[in-house]
RNA sequence: GCCGCUGUAGCUCAGUUGGUUAGAGCACUAGAUUGUGGAUCUAGGGGUCCCCCGUUCGAGCCGGGGCAGCGGUACCA
């Protein structure tokens, strides 16, 4: 190939390569995650990449642009495909599909990569792992809270300490009732409504100044790039504004009350009553505000949430690229989407879940020391000193590895020299030299790489440093497993 | 989509008012060592200066257009 056609090595836009560290870590985290959700009697299901695109959602590729939003293409039988882009949209389809050998409510749990073909930044990717826990056949509140409390729970199994994790439940309906309340019918002005929950959903980040300015004229940010408002009328702003700030953190039924209190409308009693039965049961099964707490301020997601609303939120403080204080934030969410099914069924099958978001999730425990990484020793690497003398080689790896340390031979083709490198770079604790000298006396030289680094600091001539061997000792090749162990041990 | 910043070696970057053969550090390879990584020294390999067009005797540098990357913002089922 001419150098003119090389491609260049690189991964495509927002995928990226793990690396042993992160997958031992991110291994152990899922095994904790899956643990509690078996523990809890969720059942686990595996589910394909690929989806029909209309299984999917509305999002039936355009001619424009087939692939906004999702990566879709199509097969020899041009049907469209699309990659799923969550997993709680193809959950719904195989519920439809096998309804009639699923027991209701059906409680599972799955793990796996999902795709969104749209820009991404820093900390969000093109492709990304989540975990999910869904009920699907229960319109009671008792799904909800269950949910809400094996989220808190698992939280505590990865290692977080109360306070420094905290679940959060809002409702759809009540939101569309203080809408309502506002003057906006969700039903009837529906454009208006996206546009007041996207508003809503910028608390955190613009305060609630800033999204005064977003229900209103609307606001221009930093880079000067103006969002249009909301072009509510300040009465209504007003509502709104209270309906963020009904939070009371101490005390749940305060915050309801406060809710109640903005809406004040007999007809908005169905979203409260099932937040205050999540509250209630909460509470009752003995999970405090601290762990499951009421917030108005929930949106999430727009489209098919349809009752409760949840959001894991990390609330340690980390510093952000340019030193600011900020708190980790999200690393999941979920909600009610009643409606998800009947889309194949016709037949209304009411349905609540969680999903975590992995990387994110694994990102705040490396923070706060709570993640396994690097449990896993490298190998002791054997050298090989003599090509022909490979069987001794491999006799030695399988003895070592037969009493349970992880080891390997040397399996390429070059000198000591750059076999010493080859196990430097590897990260080996030891290596084992047995060249003809050794052999003829029975021995191997077991040499303590990680020692050897530390002795050679205080060397700074040629000759000093060649006229040793460093951290390195003979031992009767009987002894060798001994050896190797007594020395990994040291270290 | 919109706004801003940046494209020079594998990586991080320097490169004067436009001037010969484009540099450094790190990394890599080899030697100093009969069979020894990590310290030190020496040598070496590695370049479409993002692309195209223009200005000029002459462009890494100036002008125009494009592309790519990064950051912010919008969207995010």
């Amino acid at each position: 190939m001419t150098k003119d056609h090389r491609p260049k090595a690189r991964a495509a836009k927002g995928f990226r390569d793990i690396g042993p560290d992160e997958i031992r870590g991110i291994r152990a985290m899922l095994a904790k995650i899956q643990g509690v959700y078996e523990s809890y009697g969720f059942e686990p299901v595996e589910q394909p990449f690929v989806e029909y695109t209309d299984a999917l959602g509305k999002f039936l590729p355009d001619q424009d642009r087939p692939n906004a939003g999702v990566f879709s293409f199509q097969d020899d039988d041009d049907q469209w495909l699309s990659l799923r882009y969550d997993l709680t949209a193809p959950l719904a389809r195989y519920v439809a599909e096998n309804s009639q050998k699923i027991p209701t409510p059906y409680r599972s749990y799955r793990q796996g990569w999902v795709f969104r073909n749209e820009k991404p930044g820093p900390g969000r990717f093109r492709q990304f792992m989540q975990f999910d826990a869904d009920t699907v056949g229960s319109a009671s509140p008792a799904a909800d809270a269950e949910v809400c409390m094996m989220a808190a729970d698992t939280m505590e199994a990865l290692g977080l300490e109360r306070g420094q994790y905290v679940m959060k439940v809002n409702s759809r309906k009540t939101m569309d009732a203080a809408l309502l309340a506002a003057g906006i019918d969700a039903h009837a002005d529906p454009e208006r409504r996206l546009i007041v929950l996207r508003a809503m959903d910028k608390l955190d980040r613009l305060g609630l100044d800033g999204v005064r300015a977003l229900l209103g004229k609307g606001r221009k940010d930093e880079s000067g790039d103006f969002t249009k408002g909301a072009e509510l009328d300040p009465k209504a702003i007003e509502t709104i504004a209270a309906f963020l700030s009904a939070r009371s953190d101490g005390d749940n039924a305060q915050t309801i009350a406060n809710l109640e209190n903005v809406i004040r409308l007999d007809t908005a009693n169905d979203g409260l009553a099932e937040l205050r039965a999540i509250a209630d049961l909460a509470s009752q099964s003995g999970y405090g505000q601290d762990r499951i707490l009421i917030d108005p301020s929930v949106v999430r997601g727009l489209e098919y949430y349809t009752g409760a609303v949840f959001e894991c939120e990390l609330l340690m403080e980390t510093k952000d690229e340019e030193g600011r204080t900020v708190r980790f934030g999200s690393v999941g969410g979920g909600g009610r989407y009643d409606d998800l099914v009947a889309r194949f069924t016709g037949q209304q099958v009411p349905a609540t879940g969680f999903s975590i978001g992995v990387s994110r999730l694994y990102s705040a425990l490396k923070l706060v020391g709570k993640a396994e990484e690097s449990a896993t020793l490298a190998p002791v690497v054997v050298l090989v000193m003599d090509k022909a003398a490979q069987g001794d080689y491999w006799r030695m790896v399988q003895e070592l590895r037969s009493n349970g340390i992880r080891a390997e031979m040397y399996v390429g083709t070059a000198g000591m020299k750059a076999q010493m490198k080859y196990a430097d770079k590897r990260g080996a604790p030891l290596v084992i030299i047995q060249g003809g000298d050794e052999k003829a006396k029975g021995e191997v030289q077991i040499k303590d790489l990680r020692l050897g680094a530390e002795l050679s600091q205080g060397i700074a001539s040629r000759e000093e440093y060649a006229s040793q061997r460093l951290a390195q000792f003979s031992v009767p090749q009987a002894e060798m497993v001994a050896a190797v162990k007594k020395a990994l041990a040291q270290s």
